[in-house]
DNA sequence: CCAGACGTTGTT
DNA sequence: GTCTGG
DNA sequence: CCAGACGTTGTT
DNA sequence: GTCTGG
């Protein structure tokens, strides 16, 4: 599926990549919407490229997303939130990360996201290999030191 | 009713 | 397709 | 955002 | 000048 959303009826197409989750039942684009989850994603902020490095304690985890297809291509994108403390530093926004038990709350469009799993977090610094698509092996998420 | 809108991110 | 300002 | 690209035809 | 890949 691409990640890049039309609605059915656009006309000039938006190619719309994320929606705030504060507003995903109230804006027209996205209530009527179907939800889906999306695993492994890499967030842009300004000039750098951020990795959720996609693993609580070595779990793979999940982000919230939305889909429709658009002349029978399938598109989805990411629903945001806003940045904790931590992540403020770097970024406004952040991804919605569903908490295993969350999962099929979400399909089932009930706006649900575990706090506890954001208390969680933690920052490290990692290569700019991870700017590059081309760059796909795990060197992309590895720690470098702060200094480097 | 009916025409017109319908979105997010960054930065300045 | 669905909502809403006029 | 910002850097970098921005084109067409034929044939193999 | 405008679009898009990163």
């Amino acid at each position: 599926m691409k990640w890049s959303y039309n609605h059915t009826w656009s006309k000039t197409l938006l190619n719309l990549i994320n929606a705030r989750c504060e507003t995903i039942n109230i804006k027209l684009s996205f209530k009527m919407a179907k939800r889906c989850l999306l695993l492994q994603m890499v967030s842009y902020s300004g000039s750098e490229l951020i990795t959720l490095s996609s693993s609580v304690n070595n779990e793979l985890f999940y982000l919230a997303g939305i889909y429709t297809k658009y002349n029978g291509v399938g598109g989805c994108f990411i629903v945001t939130r806003e940045a904790t403390l931590l992540l403020s530093e770097v970024h406004q926004r952040m991804s919605v990360i569903l908490a295993d038990y969350d999962l099929d709350s979400w399909l089932a469009r009930e706006d649900v996201f575990d706090q506890k799993l954001l208390e969680n977090m933690e920052c490290h610094l990692v290569s700019t290999i991870v700017n590059s698509i081309r760059n796909n092996d795990k060197t992309c998420v590895e720690s470098l030191p702060p200094d480097s």
